[in-house]
RNA sequence: GGGCCCUUAGCUCAACUGGCAGAGCAAAUGACUCUUAAUCAUUAGGUUGUCGGUUCGAUUCCGACAGGGCUCACCA
């Protein structure tokens, strides 16, 4: 361990601790109460009602603040859902313990019981007639006032995050209330969940590079699923009609505000469903998860006002190119103006790219980020679809739609394809792409063929990136504020 | 991966144009029985991220490296 005085001093007071027989970290002290449940209580109670009380209240928690004035003393005790205020009055407490309480630091965690009483300046207090150290602190905390705001450290040591910085605490509060609101909904609408690989054979359902690993014992390589997709799909042809998973996948890109290589997402799979059906139930989705968090369908992300009431507001792809990114209809179907269109925005486009995929770089570029209200975009071409139903009306269009909000995609669904004949066309066609050189073209997968040829129902399907939507709804600029422990460097020690 | 920026005491931050590295909080000691960023006095606390260079002299200028942030590219 370093050598530094402050951990030394403390070493001191533990060695002083030690020969006056107090243990540091005991096991066999059960508080009866938590700081909410006694603010909660008796937040309007006056001193007289308090004095009125026979019981007593025990609590634990970190001590997070001393205020010392000699024979007495106040102290701040920070637990699971907040804090309380403890006086320390030397006549209250046997010599043991004043002995103990003197010896303190901030960041040990202690128990205390006592009545309850307001101060002169009427705050609600719990007067110690017990105190016992239960886990002794080494490291000094973080500073009071402005807490720990070096991020490197906060990711790092989430810990000190959490004890510093209470709103940390309640954007993983919130995001476990997103998440259990979501269950709820999907369980409500008669979904089952399941839990799918992670570790497949090959990595399918998505366009993105993966991690690779190997098994041993199989000697067989193995990649970190980068969606769960083709194995729900199994599901549903298997009779499981409605299924949905909440769960990590992992891909193998860059890291930035919006990206962390693993990520939760939920995928549901909904059979007699098209993709009309899925906008109406995202809606409800979020009207129902809006409503719990903010007893509205209004809340602000970053500064921005956004509006969750129903309909959104749907546009296809092509009406988004012309009125949003201001083409001409021939710019759209004449491939050497698009690519002369897409090159003019900034675009890296290739002479043989299918034409709907210069079309999607060219919304990626330009319209993606002026969908800041909710904005369900349809109509994607077949060419970066290779998993959705074809439209019947126009063959080179699928059956999709992406949700955004606030520049940002925050669900993908579609009708599902369940032609095997045409699914394995798309395979080949995406094998194509790989071999002129596109890495992230789909893979291959002859057994997701083969389920299709025992008939999957018809079927819809969507994807919604849950920390997106937790930092929309905890209004983060960084996915890093909403994972407990984002990726970072690996620090040498 | 490219560009820009950051790294000084446990924490939050100063230090002019290169001239003895400082404050607040936390800590120690003392005073204080109603404070809540308690107050007052005293004290201690540093290889200025690492390595190298320029210089009489480097926290400061230059180079390399490490880590981080923002951003662009790739992606969700």
């Amino acid at each position: 361990m370093e050598d530094n005085e402050l951990l030394n001093i403390r070493r001191e007071k533990i060695a002083d601790l030690k020969s006056a027989g107090v243990d540091l970290y005991p096991n066999d002290v059960k508080p009866q109460n938590t700081t909410a449940e006694i603010l909660g209580k008796f937040e309007n109670s006056d001193s007289d009602a308090l004095a009125a009380l026979s019981e007593t209240f025990s609590i634990a928690g970190r001590l997070m603040a001393v205020r010392n004035f000699g024979k007495a003393a106040f102290i701040k005790i920070q637990d699971y859902k907040g804090h309380i205020q403890g006086y320390i009055g030397k006549n209250s407490l046997s010599p043991e313990e004043y002995f103990v309480f003197k010896k303190l630091d901030i960041g040990d965690i202690i128990f205390i019981s006592g009545k309850l009483f307001r101060t002169k300046t009427n705050e609600l207090t719990i007067e110690a007639q017990k105190l016992k150290l239960l886990s002794k602190s080494i490291r000094p905390l973080p500073e009071k006032w402005h807490g720990l705001t070096d991020v490197e450290t906060r990711y790092r040591q989430r810990y000190l995050d959490l004890i510093a910085n209470s709103r940390v605490k309640e954007i993983f509060y919130r995001r476990s209330r997103i998440i259990k609101l979501i269950r709820q909904f999907m369980d409500d609408h008669d979904f089952l969940e399941v839990e799918t690989p992670m570790m497949q054979p090959r990595a399918g359902g998505a366009v993105a590079r993966p991690f690779k690993t190997h098994h041993n014992t199989l000697d067989t390589d193995l990649y970190l699923r980068i969606a769960p997709e083709l194995y729900l799909k199994r599901l549903v042809t298997g009779g499981l009609e409605r299924v949905y998973e909440i769960n990590r996948s992992f891909r193998n890109e860059g890291i930035d505000t919006f990206h962390n290589p693993e990520f939760t997402m939920m995928e549901f799979y909904w059979s007699f469903a098209d993709y009309r059906d899925l906008m109406s139930f995202t809606e409800k989705l979020f009207v129902f998860i809006a409503g719990d968090l903010f007893q509205g369908l209004k809340f602000t992300y970053q500064g921005t006002e956004i509006d969750l009431t129903p309909p959104w507001q749907r546009l296809s792809v092509k009406d988004a190119l012309l009125q949003i990114a201001g083409m001409e209809p021939a710019d759209l179907t004449d491939p050497a103006r698009t690519i002369a269109f897409a090159r003019k925005v900034g675009c890296d486009v290739k002479e043989n790219d299918p034409l709907g995929k210069i079309h999607m770089a060219i919304f990626d570029e330009v319209v993606e980020k002026k969908l800041i209200q909710p904005t369900f975009v349809t109509d994607y071409p077949v060419a970066v679809s290779p998993l959705s139903r074809r439209s019947n009306t126009e063959p080179e269009l699928v059956d999709r739609f992406e949700l955004y909000i606030c520049g940002r995609e925050i669900a993908n669904a579609f009708s599902e394809l369940n032609d095997p004949v045409d699914q394995k066309e798309r395979f080949l066609q995406q094998l194509h792409e790989r071999e002129a050189g596109d890495d992230e073209a789909h893979e291959m997968d002859e057994d997701y063929i083969r389920a299709l040829e025992y008939a999957m129902p018809p079927t819809a399907g969507e994807g919604i990136g849950i920390d997106r939507l937790v930092m929309l709804f905890t209004d983060s600029a960084s996915i890093r504020d909403v994972i407990l422990f984002p990726l970072l460097r690996t620090r040498q020690e």
